[in-house]
DNA sequence: AAATACATGTTGCAAATGCAACAGTAATAT
DNA sequence: ATATTACTGTTGCATTTGCAACATGTATTT
């Protein structure tokens, strides 16, 4: 084989790069729909609110970690909710460790329901074309690329 | 089949999260590696000098749609660029339009080539565990994630 | 030809995000 | 017991990013 022909994929032409990519464009079209339905929340927010919905009773420091945010941003995104009323902060213990529990207050676990109703109308029948098989082998491959990249560096939060 | 046990997934449990996720982890991942080896260029700079290294004399708007940044995050990230003596803007025509072609200088050729270098060696092994058949197959549910999204809400750029 | 619409790039402001430093508390070491 | 280290959350600052408005030049409409 000639060495002329082994040649590296340029770097946005990697995987690495098109997932990177995709990610922007989620990120981009969930909060241009966001705004376009006149939701009064950011998609950041509105993540945050999905977490406390499934597991609420759940520290700052932990929620940062499920969402990929530094705690000064986790931190932030709270005091907006908070101040809308969707969340309320709790003085508690994990093991003997003093932390904040975050919960969805009542208004917020309405505000929740109601836009996961008004996104099912909307996403039903497009979301279909993803059928079950493809989540799962897009779902292996993308944690096969977290975990490639995971030994490479550490991110701690 | 009873009704209750039919349970909508969760929006951070979809598809569309992990691969958000997924996004921000390789962002934060290269921020990260590129600070800690010194690099004197950010992520998007570097992306940004990968495609002109493969198709030099690209519009900034061409390569804004590219990158998907907006014209004027594309306009600074190419100011910083240009400051740093890795790009040349000259004024052409595209069509009959009056547009800046951007080009790789000498010096930008050289420090993308030294970067390449840096990151092969340290990739290399690395990356051997994600096949050819895994890449493929992500980046065709990717696509599949943007086909479907895209129908949903255009971005323009 | 004049007016309107479109395309490209820039500027200024606002929002989001991260980082470093700090405060407060608990665990560990000496 | 005291000092040091580690964990959680906050504050302030700097950077990044996007959006709206603008300037400039081209295409299209009338």
């Amino acid at each position: 084989m000639d060495i002329d022909t082994i040649e590296d994929k340029k770097y946005t032409d990697s995987i690495f790069y098109e997932t990177f990519l995709t990610g922007k464009y989620i990120k981009k079209i969930g909060e241009q729909l966001f705004c376009k339905l006149n939701f009064d929340f950011s998609a950041e927010e509105f993540a945050a609110m999905d977490f406390l919905y499934q597991s609420s009773g759940i520290c700052q420091r932990d929620l940062a970690v499920k969402m990929l945010v530094d705690r000064a941003n986790m931190g932030k995104i709270l005091n907006s909710l908070e101040k809308k009323g969707i969340v309320k902060r709790v003085l508690a213990l994990k093991g003997n460790r003093p932390v904040k529990m975050v919960n969805l207050t009542k208004i917020g676990e309405e505000a929740y329901v109601d836009i996961v109703e008004e996104l099912r109308t909307l996403l039903n029948d497009i979301t279909d074309e993803i059928t079950e098989n493809d989540v799962e082998v897009i779902s292996l491959g993308l944690s096969k690329i977290r975990g490639v990249l995971g030994k490479l560096l550490k991110i701690d939060i």
